[in-house]
DNA sequence: GGACTTTATGTTAAAATTTATCATGGAACG
DNA sequence: CGTTCCATGATAAATTTTAACATAAAGTCC
């Protein structure tokens, strides 16, 4: 049907890149180019592709050529990011109070979350406008100064809001992690945040991409007992996930 | 010259996002459009801005967060707002600290603030990570519940992160506006936030397009005694501008 | 099941935009 | 000076997009 058609043209041009109207024409001879026309009219509006002359680009492979900071960030180890998101997407469930950080990972989980009664809470400007698109997730902002390099926010205030506020999973990814520093990050007052929802949360879930492993960030916010899931992907050494199973963590 | 007028372009397309190819005409008036289109063309093959049937648009614009909500609104009445945004770009002077609202027309002088040592604070997670593009600009996101019609935050607690703050400036904007009924929005949580940071500031400017006039709006949060200046489009009628001018509130 | 409405699609003509081509003027250069 | 090169402008031709209407298919409601 129309749908399917259309998820189809978008999947095709995520993985093309670029298509004219002609070699879309080729690809579905059985509708006419008016009908793709109109198909490639809708995706525009869903915000999914840009039409230019003669055809029609994916959104994504424009994002390639980025040349911004965050964005830059975005597209390294995306897969990995990806599935990781997808399996954190998966442990929560309906009705849940939950907070996440700013980061790229949690980018990804916003994106992959279904649209479930949720209340999040996030100190991430971009995560709160993915989180927004969302009709039944109720999400609140953490204020504080805005951090350039990352697009998420932190204050020393950020207690005060806590306060009144209560949430069941706090789900934070770290920049980088060696078993004896624990999980670090950059900024002192991003670490206090982090410490801050840790404390506040009944369990804590760690994205960690394998990439992030023996590496040494200024500030730790959680060691290895603090948290009670570990999220990460198939790169993820043995030996370390030893660590984490001997003290009754789950590692998926 | 040439590489001149192209640079001046693509600093246009980077602050607008996208241009038809009319009022690229407009903004240079004495070269012809064959030209516009070859400036556009040259900027195409540098990878910078992607050309699209009547005009062309930033590559930075489209690695937005893709699908914004507020896209929708922000096609309405926008040349208006862009002008009236770049007024009160003007009136803002190095080493201000100041609040932005979250609105439409805040957005657009998000864009048209040059890149001035500035310390902002926003209630509106785009106004936020617009101004977080911009080296010098030190932003505060004002925490709260994310409302998802125009990705701003609203929260009860707002006062005390205002407490602790200090600034001189509130360039803010109203959906509504009557004589008798002053200026208005759809929200409680943010006809009080507005109401705080007007009286926190020594001054409040407020940008109001004509197309609010005579619009009434459930609360209100500012009549017009409480401005110093008006900042508006030249379609706003002279009998309610002497109804400003007489309380000696400057009208531009 | 039949009459109705809605939705998706195709066809064609009209409108708009882009490209191609050639002509002009001025700057650069010997 | 004369020549060459480049940027620009004007126009016509080609292409693409939009708009309008017609038709077929799919639901929907008694």
């Amino acid at each position: 049907m129309k749908r399917d058609r259309i998820e189809e043209i978008a999947e095709l041009l995520d993985k093309r890149g670029k298509l004219t109207l002609e070699q879309l024409d080729e690809q579905f001879p059985n509708v006419s180019q008016m009908t793709l026309r109109r198909d490639l009219f809708q995706l525009e509006q869903e915000g999914r592709i840009i039409r230019v002359r003669g055809g029609a680009m994916s959104v994504k492979e424009v994002q390639k050529v980025s040349g911004e900071p965050y964005t830059k960030k975005t597209t390294i180890h995306t897969d990995e990011k990806i599935k990781i998101a997808q399996k954190a997407a998966s442990l929560i469930d309906e009705n849940c109070s939950l907070f996440m950080d700013g980061g790229t990972t949690a980018m990804y989980l916003a994106k992959e979350l279904p649209d479930k009664n949720l209340h999040i809470f996030t100190n991430g400007l971009a995560v709160a406008i993915e989180l927004a698109q969302k009709k039944n997730v109720n999400v609140t902002m953490l204020g504080g100064q805005v951090m350039k390099d990352n697009l998420s926010t932190a204050s020393p205030v950020a207690k005060a809001y806590f306060d009144n506020t209560n949430f069941e999973l706090a789900i934070i990814s770290a920049s980088a992690f060696t078993p004896g520093n624990g999980f670090s990050c950059g900024a002192q007052i991003e670490a206090d945040l982090l410490k801050l929802a840790r404390a506040k949360a009944k369990a804590t879930y760690m994205m960690l991409d394998s990439s992030k492993i023996g590496k040494i960030m200024p500030y730790t916010f959680a060691h290895i007992e603090d948290i009670d899931v570990l999220i990460t992907d198939d790169n993820f050494p043995a030996n370390l996930k030893a660590l984490f199973t001997e003290k009754n963590i789950v590692v998926m």
